[in-house]
DNA sequence: CTAACAATTATGGTCATACCAAACTTCGCA
DNA sequence: TGCGAAGTTTGGTATGACCATAATTGTTAG
C-alpha cells in the first residue's frame, strides 16, 4: 500500500472541487469536519489544506476558512508565478521572457490585422482613446497602457490569452510598473499604439508586426538601460 | 504579529534554496534538524515542506527525504500543470490551449525561415531525418516528432521556448500521445515536417507558417475527430 | 422590539509526544 | 574484504492540548 493518506485525500478534494460538489467562493468544512469525513488525523486533513492551498484550489487567509476556487488559467499562471520570480532575478531570463512575450504579441497582432472583426476594432479604438486621454496621468496611463495591450490578447478570441497577458503584465510588473514616466515617454508610447492600431485597421500584418516590434523593442531598451545598466554583457 | 509562522520559514527556505545556500539535488536537513534550526515545531515544518514541494521547490518520494530543486522555466510550467490538468478535461480548453501553441510555433518557424542559422538548419534536417526513419516504428516516429518541434523552440535561441515546449507536450499528451498511429498517418506527418523544414530552408516565413498551419490543423482534426467526435457542438 | 454589547463556542495555528515502518548506518562475522 | 543482521535515524500518522481570534449566541439597555 501506498502511504500517502494525504495524496488521496487531495485528490479527492481536487476532484470535489473541479466537479462542483465543493462550491467555488464557499469556505471548506472545517478542519475537524474533514477528520471525521475522512477518518484522518488533522495532521494529514492541514497537511492536504496546505498543498492544495499551494496548488492554488484554496484561498486562505490566517484565520479564516479556506474559500474553495475552481482553478482557470488564471490561477494555472499564477501558481506558476510562484517560481517565476525567483527565475527574473536574472536580468537574462527577464529578457527572454519579455521575448516570449513579444513574439505572442507579434502574431496576434497579424492575426488582427488579418481577422479582427468590427467590435474588435471599436474596442481597441476605445482602449487607443484612454490611453490618448492618460498621456498627462501617468499612473492612469500605465493602466490604460496594459489595457490596450490586452485587447490585442482579447481579440484572439481564445480564453487563455487573456490569462497569458494577466501573466506577463505581473511578472514583468516589477520592472515596468516603476519604471520612471513622463509625459513626453507616454506621448511616445501612445504614438506607437496608434501606428499599432492603424496597421491593423489598414489590414496590413506585416506593417502591424513591424510597429509592435518596434514599439516594444524601444520599451525594452528603456527598460533595460534602466535597470541593467551596470550589468556586464 | 503575523501569524503565519510557517510562511516565513517558507520563504526563508525558498531563498536559501535560489541563492545556492541549499544545494540542489542533495535532500534537505532533516525535519527534526530544521526544527531546532528555525525553533519550530515538527508540525509547521511539515507545513512548510509540503507548501515547497506544491511550489516545486522540493522533489519529495514517500519515504525519504526530499530533494532540493532549484526551479527553472520547466519546473514553474510543471506547477502550473498541476491546475492545467483539471482545465484540460473541457475539449474547449484544449483546443484553446492547443492555438496557444499552434500560435508560437507559427511565429516560430517564421522567424527560424528568416534567422536559422547553418548549426540551427543542420539540427533541423537530423530532426527530420529522424523522424523519417521511424515512419515504421509508431512509438518511435512519436518521440521524433516530437523532438522535431522541440527544435523549432531551440532555433529560438530563448531558454524559455523549450521549457514551453516541454509543457504543451506534457499537457497534450493525454490526448496526443494515446493517438492510434499507422505508418500511412507518420508518412503523412513526415511529409508536413519536410515542408515545413523546406520552406524555412527557402527562407520564405509566410510558406512556412503556412505549412505548419496545414499540418497543425490537420493534427487536430485527426485529434478532435478521435476524442471529441460526440460532443454537441 | 431592536440594537449594541458581553459571554460562549467554533475554528485555525502551534506545540509536545508517541508509535510505526521503512530507510539508513554500523558493526561484527565469514 | 564483503556481506548480512542489529540498531538508529527519519518520515508518516495519530492524539491531545493550549491559545488567539472569528463566529455565534445570549443578554441587556435604550
Amino acid at each position: 500500500m501506498d502511504t500517502r493518506t494525504a495524496e488521496h485525500i487531495c485528490d479527492d478534494i481536487e476532484i470535489r472541487i473541479v466537479n462542483g460538489d465543493l462550491v467555488e467562493g464557499k469556505p471548506l468544512p472545517a478542519e475537524r469536519s474533514l477528520m471525521e469525513a475522512y477518518g484522518a488525523s488533522r495532521t494529514v486533513i492541514r497537511e492536504v489544506i496546505t498543498a492544495l492551498t499551494a496548488k492554488g484550489f484554496l484561498r486562505s487567509r490566517p484565520r479564516f476558512r479556506p474559500i474553495v476556487c475552481r482553478p482557470d488559467a488564471s490561477t494555472a499562471m499564477h501558481a506558476a508565478g510562484g517560481v517565476i520570480k525567483h527565475l527574473l532575478a536574472s536580468s537574462q531570463n527577464v529578457h527572454d521572457l519579455y521575448q516570449v512575450r513579444v513574439l505572442c504579441e507579434r502574431m496576434l497582432v497579424r492575426d488582427a490585422a488579418v481577422g479582427a472583426q468590427r467590435e474588435d476594432i471599436q474596442r481597441l479604438r476605445q482602449a487607443l482613446d484612454d490611453n490618448e486621454q492618460a498621456i498627462d496621468d501617468s499612473a492612469r496611463f500605465y493602466a490604460t497602457d496594459v489595457a490596450f495591450h490586452r485587447q490585442l490578447y482579447v481579440i484572439s478570441g481564445n480564453s487563455a490569452f487573456p490569462a497569458i497577458h494577466q501573466a506577463f503584465v505581473e511578472w514583468l510588473a516589477p520592472q515596468w510598473s516603476q519604471m520612471p514616466r513622463s509625459p513626453e515617454r507616454n506621448r511616445t508610447n501612445f504614438l506607437a499604439h496608434q501606428a499599432i492600431f492603424e496597421a491593423i485597421l489598414s489590414r496590413d500584418p506585416d506593417l502591424a508586426e513591424k510597429a509592435l516590434i518596434s514599439h516594444l523593442d524601444s520599451s525594452w531598451q528603456f527598460v533595460s538601460s534602466t535597470f541593467f545598466a551596470e550589468e556586464t554583457p
